[in-house]
DNA sequence: CACACAATTCGATGATACTGGAATTATGGA
DNA sequence: TCCATAATTCCAGTATCATCGAATTGTGTG
């Protein structure tokens, strides 16, 4: 991944609503979840909504479907993945950061994203 | 890390010339580098840097040293390493992302910001 | 003190981003 | 066809960001 697209990827989350948005998504799973349901679910107006979408379809960050007169936006882990990488290769010590390090037995963990 | 703990940090990186800086401040490893150096070696002028420099204090990215006249600025791997972990823990599929994925040899080469 | 230098702050400008009301497009159903 | 619904686009207003010349602050040196 290029430096551009490192900040392309990084633009789509570094804002409230499209974060908020996309963790939404993340957690959705490959189920996604259609603007409708993210609007309620987050409380943001159904344009102002579509308007971080298109954000987040921009960074690359997320799929859409079309079926009938719903579309349904899904995580792509793609870019998440290639984002994660450039930031371990360029942006850590190359010996410190949390990728290579799994928090010494901290809790081992709550949630099941462990590595 | 927070919701907006992590816009912050991301945003502090969502930036062209403020990933270039970060990324060059890592490169600088323990050493860190002066503005007047990472000015000349990006080629930006000294107040443009200071701005972002300033973004990335910020984003508590960067940690500043003052020595006389001059003041050293090194990359802050704690809040990589909680960017990293919150993005890993909120914003990945919980199998796929890069924290499994082969981490590249980081060059250990610390001379970057030498005119 | 006077000067050079490191770095920041000030101020002004142009560009971009965020928000939300209103209108639009497109699909499905009665 | 007519209406409801899903989603987007249009548009305007506001706010924030990025840039850089000029001025400023602070430190070391002759």
């Amino acid at each position: 991944m290029e430096l551009s697209n490192a900040v392309q990827a990084l633009t789509g989350l570094a804002q409230l609503s499209r974060l908020s948005v996309f963790k939404t998504l993340v957690a959705a799973g490959p189920d996604g979840a259609q603007p409708t349901a993210i609007a309620e679910s987050l409380d943001i107006p159904a344009n102002t909504l579509s308007f971080h979408l298109k954000g987040l379809m921009t960074a690359k960050l997320v799929t859409q479907e079309k079926r009938g007169r719903m579309i349904t936006y899904r995580a792509d882990f793609t870019q998440m993945n290639a984002l994660l990488e450039f930031l371990t290769a360029n942006c850590c010590g190359g010996k410190g950061c949390a990728v290579t390090a799994p928090l010494r037995a901290h809790r081992a963990n709550t949630r099941a994203v462990a590595s």
